[in-house]
DNA sequence: TGTTAGCACTCTTCACTTTCGAGTGCTAAT
DNA sequence: ATTAGCACTCGAAAGTGAAGAGTGCTAACA
């Protein structure tokens, strides 16, 4: 168990090691005004501290500095509710403030300011689209052999992919199967999509012809074959300004993994309703093992459905950081509430 | 003018130094199968090459390095044809065998084959649309108070953007706004839109309702507010890979420039048609003063249209990299030619 | 006359010391 | 229980010296 004096002391180490990066001495947490002993006493608190694991040096006479086991204790005990500025408030509400409301520009936008204003790299994840059903599905034709098919969902999402035409399928083939598409499946959720084409729909279009069932086999190829998850990542280069990434090797890794969406939107959907942090090599993936990761979920029409997370050094600045996702997150889930 | 060995020792210096980024000496050079003199004989040659300024010495007693004065006498007179092997060419053409043929598809695939062929940062520049016609115009209601409009072109290309409907407009109206829209708008170029919407229509849809001229502000506002630039970037970590990138604020300023995609497009558009050379100071861009950017054109139904460009160290495999453009904008054009 | 061997000179790199200062741990005094 | 004092440790920075790569110049050579 902690004393209330060896509490203080991790407090200002913690806080002092995350604006400054550089390891703390008893000298200069004697020198903060909250403190009133001695670097002395200090010193032995300081040894205690480590003892326990919660701080370590980096060589035998360095000051002190946050160990993961400290910061996961500091995240977990004494984080202090952070009052954000009204400058910081405004930016996230400026987010929603316009009148085009369609997600990817909100995701896009809110990427953009919370990198901005952290000096972290920001994730979103998209929606996963429990929810999210078919509202319409449609053919255009560029020329005699090209198209493009569309798929628009209940939420204004839209999905497009253009093929050609092969020439055994007529045109009116391809329309009445649309025809078909549409009547059956509008309504239907996105996840299920490719679940119902394959088995009930194979049996309906039985009862047509044979082209049909061609075309429609070249149609879902076109359009489902995968489901993307959408990744948005803004402020990749403020990595860099962090002195823990001078190292390019580091960023290198870091950044490889950051171009695999596939595998960031894996780490960002397998976390909990609400806010969760992810402490260095608390993190799965190796080249996080430097890092923090902050997530907060975010509902549309109620259910979970999507991730905004930051990646910083494991020095983040957590008081903030949960207070603007806690914002964030909120007045998303919000805005989105009604579709 | 230079002779026939100085152009000799150019070459060599300029190609070894493109595989090792390491100053050329004397002694290393007289070693290379082509060479038949003395390393003294070498010296005098590069020191008259030096003081005509095609190469230089980091510090009095070093080797030699090229000049971008060098580089550029380099690719303009020295560029051997570069015979490409087996496996790039087949990857180049990958990207072209695959069934659903979408310009962005095809464009996203191009970026990636190209980065990982030659760890280079690669860059294209989606189609100006100056050919680029209106293919349909739609618009899908989501709710009684939201819609999204889609726009199709002749090239497959999908724009979209949902908005809120105005409580004043009506919802019939809109679609009559949409079908008279269509009657008069398919087939005409996409860059011209703006300006047809603006000044020839205002005048037909006086005609009709003061409902339908709101609602046609709104669906302007809504659409084509932006063109945007398709800059597609593949490889960006590619940079750190290079020696002459191991510091992290040269890396720095050069992300920087690639988030910002306006000056992207403007760096890429303002080339001429076919293969062009950026060497080092070259480059408008400042950020740019330490690479060499490579940018072939592609056409599109006969126009040019885009941009494909590699970003990389001065010391670029030019010659292999000329090729893989050359190749690749010419199977770009060519699949695009039907357009 | 063009080429080359030889040599003195320059400059970087690396390993090794030295110095300096920040910070610690321990002990003894308060 | 706290603190002053002090010896000790270690890293960072600056300095030193030897090794090595490379040059420029000169004189000899074909």
């Amino acid at each position: 168990m902690l004393s209330n004096r060896q509490l203080l002391i991790l407090q200002v180490i913690i806080d002092e090691f995350i604006q400054t990066a550089q390891p703390i001495g008893s000298r200069a947490i004697s020198k903060k005004d909250e403190i009133t002993f001695s670097p002395a006493t200090i010193r032995n608190e300081m040894a205690d501290l480590e003892e326990m694991g919660y701080i370590e040096k980096t060589h035998s006479s360095s000051g002190r500095v946050p160990s993961e086991k400290g910061y996961r204790f500091y995240v977990d005990h004494l984080l202090l509710p952070f009052h954000l500025s009204k400058n910081d408030q405004q930016l996230i509400s400026s987010v929603f403030e316009q009148d085009l409301v369609e997600f990817e520009q909100v995701v896009q936008k809110s990427v953009n300011v919370l990198s901005d204003l952290t000096n972290y790299t920001s994730i979103i994840l998209g929606p996963q689209v429990y929810e999210t059903t078919l509202k319409q599905l449609q053919i255009v034709h560029l020329s005699v052999t090209t198209a493009v098919a569309i798929l628009v969902t209940n939420t204004g999402h839209v999905e497009h992919r253009s093929f050609t035409i092969p020439t055994e399928i007529k045109a009116s083939d391809l329309e009445k199967l649309v025809n078909i598409l549409n009547e059956r499946l509008v309504g239907v959720p996105i996840v299920e999509l490719h679940h119902r084409l394959q088995h009930e729909l194979t049996l309906i279009l039985n009862h047509y012809v044979d082209d049909i069932e061609s075309a429609f086999h070249y149609l879902k190829s076109a359009l489902f074959d995968q489901q993307p998850n959408q990744v948005y990542i803004g402020g990749i280069t403020n990595m860099l300004l962090q002195p823990e990434f001078n190292d390019v090797s580091k960023v290198h890794a870091l950044y490889s993994i950051m171009e695999k969406e596939e595998l960031m939107a894996n780490v960002l959907r397998s976390t909990h309703e609400g806010i969760h942090i992810s402490i260095g090599h608390e993190n799965k993936v190796n080249a996080m093992r430097d890092c923090s990761l902050i997530t907060a979920t975010y509902s549309l029409a109620g259910k979970q459905v999507g991730t905004i997370a930051l990646l910083g050094p494991k020095r983040m600045e957590y008081s903030r950081v949960v207070s603007l996702l806690n914002l964030l997150s909120n007045q998303m889930s919000h805005t989105f509430h009604d579709w």
